[in-house]
RNA sequence: GACCAGGUAGCUCAGUCGGUAGAGCAGCGGCCUUUUAAGCCGCGGGUCCUGGGUUCGAGUCCCAGCCUGGUCACCA
C-alpha cells in the first residue's frame, strides 16, 4: 500500500533493554521480555518486526516434497556438488535450538512443520543473530536448499542473508511447546492459539470446510441451486424452538433471529425454483450441551416432485460419499459417552418404522396406553396422564429409543400430530412422510414428503396455536404465530417436493471423530471472560 | 436450573495433617555447528479465581459468588 516503512510505534510502557549497556536483567514479565527484543531488532538491527508482502513462497509440506534423495546425498559427499532443489517458505516458529553457531528450529503452518537449520556460516553473523534472538511464536520466513540432517530428517537449510528473516514478531508467549493447550476454557476463548499449538485442531477444523465443499459439490453436481434465505424473520417459523429475538430500529419492530429457513426455502419452489438448497447458521434459544449451540449450522435442501424417500437417497448417498471421500472410509471411528464405536457407512442405511422401533425396545405396542402410562410413570414423566397420546408416546420414544440407534438409521412415518408441515400417507391418515436420521444415538436430519395443501397447512398451524391457549406462557405467544403468507404462497401452488434438512455440525463431529460440538465450532458461545 | 469435578508461575501440572509456594517447559545470563520435547551451569518469575468467615496461622477448612468441564433437566 505505501513504500515507506511505518514510522516505529510509541515505546514500549516500560523502558526497554538499552542495547548498549548489556547488564543482565531477569525477565520479569515474557511480554516485556519480548518488547525489548522489538525495541533491539528496530534499533541495534534497522529491521520492522512486522514484515512485509513476500511474493514466491511455498507452503511447508510443499517446500518438504521437494526433498530430492540423489542431490542430497551428492551435496553431503562433496559441498562442491549441491544441486538441492531451492525453496523459500514461512511459518511460525514452534521449537527453537540454539547450539553456538548453529540454530535448529521447526517451523508450522496449516499443511505441517518443517525443520530449518540456520548456520551462522551460511547466512552471516547479522542474520544470524537475528535468528537468535527470535522467540516461540514468532512468524518467519526462510529460504535455502531442502535437503536432510545427519539422522535424516528433511530440513531447510537456510542460505545468505534473506535465508531467514522475521516476518512477525509475537509479544505473547505461546503454550506448553509439548503439551500445547489444555485448559478447555482458553481453547475455546483463545482458538486462534488452539489452532496453531494443537494440530488435530487445525485438522478437523480443515476437514469441516471439505466437508461443507463436498456437500456443495454434490449438490451442484444434482442441479440444486444455492440461494440464501432471511435470517432476520419477523415470524420464527418452521421448527418448534425459542427463538433470540432482536428489534429494528428505523422500522420500530421486532423480529427473530431464524430457527429454521424451511418455510422460505418452500417460497422458492412456489416461485419456480425446483431444487434449492441452502447451508447456512440457525438460532436456537435454547440450553447448550455437547450436541447443541445456540447458532449452528443447517443444510435444508427441497426437490419439485421429490418425497421423503428421494430425500433418504439423497442424504444416505451424500453422506456415504463424504465419510469416503473425506472421513476416507466406509467404517469411521467414534466416541461418545459410551466408548469408541465403529459407525458403518455402508449403503443402504437401515430403515425402521417408527411406532415399529417403539414396540421393539418397549415390548408393548405405541397404541397400548395402560402399558404407556406405566412406562411414563417408570421414566418419571410428569403429568403422563394429562399429555397428548402422541406427545406421550414420543416422549417415552426418545427415552427409549434414540439412545440405541447407534448405526445410521432412518426412522420412518412419525405419527401425524407431530407434523404439522409434512404430508401424511394416503392411506394412513395418523401417519406423516416423515423420517429423521440417526446416527450415534443423535439427530442428524429431518425430512419430509412436503405438505403443499394450503387448507391443510392452515388448519395445522391453528391446531398447533390451539394447543398454545392455557397452559403456555404469554411470552411464548408472541414468537408462536401462523405464517399467514406462507400459506397465501401454498394458495399459489408448491408443487409436491421432498425437503431434507441435515445438522453439518453434528454431521461433521461424526466423521471428524469429536466428541463436542464445540470442538467442530470454531467460536463456540461462552459467557464473556474477565479479558 | 440441579448435582459432581476443576480454577496454583506465560503453559502443563504437583502441593500430605492447616505451619514461610514447588517441578518441568517457557523466560533471562553463560557454553555449544547435526539438534529434534536438544543438552549443561546459573538466575528471575505467584491477586494460589473473587469476597467474606473460622484460626495464633488458610492454597488447604466453612459460607457466598464468578468462570469452565461433565452428568442430568429444559428444548413439540
Amino acid at each position: 500500500m505505501n513504500d515507506t516503512p511505518p514510522p516505529p510505534p510509541p515505546p514500549p510502557t516500560s523502558p526497554p533493554n538499552n542495547p548498549a549497556s548489556n547488564a543482565p536483567q531477569g525477565g520479569l514479565d515474557q511480554e516485556q521480555d519480548r518488547r525489548a527484543k522489538l525495541a533491539r531488532l528496530r534499533d541495534e538491527f534497522q529491521i520492522d518486526p512486522y514484515g512485509q508482502r513476500v511474493d514466491g513462497l511455498i507452503t511447508l509440506a510443499a517446500t518438504r516434497a521437494l526433498y530430492d534423495q540423489a542431490s542430497d546425498a551428492a551435496a553431503k559427499e562433496n559441498a562442491e556438488n549441491d544441486h538441492r532443489p531451492v525453496a523459500a517458505t514461512a511459518g511460525r516458529v514452534m521449537l527453537h535450538r540454539v547450539m553456538g553457531n548453529l540454530i535448529f528450529m521447526t517451523l508450522r503452518d496449516a499443511t505441517g512443520d518443517l525443520q530449518i537449520a540456520v548456520s551462522k556460516k551460511a547466512v552471516g553473523t547479522p542474520t544470524f543473530k537475528i535468528a537468535k534472538l527470535l522467540d516461540l511464536g514468532d512468524i518467519v520466513t526462510a529460504s535455502g536448499a531442502v535437503g536432510s540432517t545427519k539422522t535424516g530428517e528433511i530440513t531447510l537449510w537456510a542460505r545468505e542473508e534473506n535465508g531467514l528473516r522475521l516476518a512477525c514478531k509475537s509479544l505473547a508467549p505461546p503454550p506448553d511447546k509439548f503439551h500445547g493447550l489444555q485448559d478447555a476454557e482458553l481453547r475455546y476463548r483463545k482458538r486462534y492459539v488452539d489452532m496453531f499449538a494443537n494440530p488435530d485442531v487445525l485438522a478437523t477444523f480443515q476437514m469441516r470446510s471439505r466437508i461443507v465443499a463436498g456437500i456443495r459439490q454434490f449438490l451442484n453436481d444434482r442441479d440444486f441451486l444455492e440461494v440464501e434465505t432471511p435470517m432476520l424473520q419477523p415470524i420464527a417459523g418452521g421448527a418448534a424452538a425459542r427463538p433470540f429475538v432482536t428489534h429494528h430500529n428505523a422500522l420500530d419492530f421486532d423480529l427473530f433471529l431464524r430457527i429454521a429457513p424451511e418455510l422460505y426455502l418452500k417460497r422458492l419452489l412456489v416461485g419456480g425454483l425446483p431444487r434449492v438448497f441452502e447451508i447456512n447458521r440457525n438460532f436456537r434459544n435454547e440450553g447448550i450441551d455437547r450436541s447443541h449451540n445456540p447458532e449452528f449450522t443447517m443444510l435444508e435442501l427441497y426437490q419439485a416432485f421429490g418425497d421423503y424417500h428421494a430425500m433418504m437417497d439423497i442424504a444416505e448417498t451424500m453422506i456415504h460419499h463424504l465419510a469416503t471421500t473425506i472421513g476416507g472410509s466406509e467404517q469411521l471411528p467414534f466416541v461418545s459417552s459410551d466408548g469408541e464405536r465403529e459407525i458403518s457407512y455402508a449403503l443402504p442405511f437401515r430403515r425402521a418404522k417408527y411406532h415399529d422401533l417403539f414396540a421393539e425396545h418397549n415390548g408393548f405396542a405405541s397404541t397400548d396406553r395402560e402399558k404407556l402410562l406405566a412406562k411414563a410413570k417408570e421414566l418419571r414423566i410428569e403429568n403422563a396422564d394429562k399429555l397428548d397420546h402422541d406427545v406421550l408416546v414420543n416422549d417415552v420414544w426418545e427415552e427409549t429409543v434414540e439412545a440405541h440407534l447407534v448405526q445410521p438409521t432412518f426412522v420412518i412415518d412419525y405419527p401425524a400430530s407431530l407434523c404439522p408441515l409434512t404430508k401424511i400417507k394416503a392411506d394412513e391418515p395418523a401417519i406423516a412422510e416423515r423420517f429423521e436420521l440417526f446416527i450415534s444415538g443423535m439427530e442428524l436430519g429431518n425430512a419430509y414428503t412436503e405438505l403443499n395443501d394450503p387448507d391443510v397447512q392452515a388448519a395445522n398451524f391453528a391446531q398447533q396455536l390451539d394447543g398454545l391457549d392455557g397452559e403456555a406462557d404469554t411470552e411464548e405467544q408472541t414468537f408462536r404465530s401462523a405464517d399467514h403468507d406462507f400459506v397465501e404462497a401454498l394458495k399459489v401452488g408448491m408443487p409436491p417436493a421432498g425437503g431434507l434438512g441435515v445438522g453439518i455440525d453434528r454431521l461433521v463431529m461424526l466423521l471428524t471423530n469429536q466428541r463436542s460440538i464445540r470442538d467442530v465450532i470454531l467460536f463456540p458461545l461462552m459467557r464473556p471472560g474477565n479479558g
